[in-house]
DNA sequence: GCGTCGATGGCA
DNA sequence: GCCATCGACGCG
């Protein structure tokens, strides 16, 4: 089956569609005519000014600027002093809905350990100089994967205990039958 | 196989 | 001071 660019119609979706329609899709990042390829396997949804888990929740600054904006362009986030953090812009413009991806299977022989946030980024080869880009453009774009049927499993995000009565929210995703996604598999 | 902790820098 | 993390280390 050919598999086509995930389109801005498909990123528009809510925060926690995306996230879970975001699973089983290929991540792809064109560099130096290579094509990084990996299967997403783990994401979470950040749902805007109101979930006290998002960045967003600290109003609109420089650097959440771009999960402002409209939907299917990069978030990439610096933290823990060594950690680029891979996100997708997701819902209405202004909604500053976004999605975490956390964890992928490497594809094409690639042997790459994608099984979490800061190792996805790095392999990927992810930083702050992708921030704010359109990923339906040729450089760092999402395909879909019509025969692919993730069994979907669900369970509150990862690191967000600070964020009171949103830590426990059911936002975070992933694939069941899948060796990659890391650690904890259920609450 | 667990829990704990240090690295390391941007951000509000 | 706090982090949407990771890997090294100590335990027994």
């Amino acid at each position: 089956m050919l598999s086509r660019k995930l389109t801005m119609r498909f990123y528009r979706q809510s925060g926690t569609d995306l996230a879970k329609g975001l699973i089983g899709k290929v991540l792809v990042h064109r560099i130096e005519g290579i094509d990084l390829r990996g299967r997403i396997v783990e994401t979470e949804a950040y749902l805007g000014p109101e979930d006290l888990a998002s960045h967003s929740s600290r109003g609109r600054t420089k650097r959440t600027e771009v999960m402002f904006g409209p939907a299917g362009h990069a978030y990439v986030y610096f933290i823990y002093g060594m950690y680029e953090m891979f996100n997708i812009v997701a819902g209405r413009t202004g909604q500053a809905h976004a999605v975490l991806i956390r964890a992928a299977e490497p594809l094409d022989g690639w042997t790459a350990d994608l099984s979490g946030p800061g190792k996805l980024a790095r392999a990927f080869r992810i930083t702050r100089a992708d921030n704010g880009i359109d990923l339906t453009g040729d450089k760092l774009f999402l395909l879909g994967a019509p025969n692919d049927r993730p069994e979907l499993a669900v369970t509150k995000r990862v690191g967000v205990e600070y964020a009171r009565h949103w830590k426990d929210a059911p936002l975070r995703f992933f694939d069941a039958r899948s060796p990659a996604v890391s650690k904890p598999r259920s609450l």
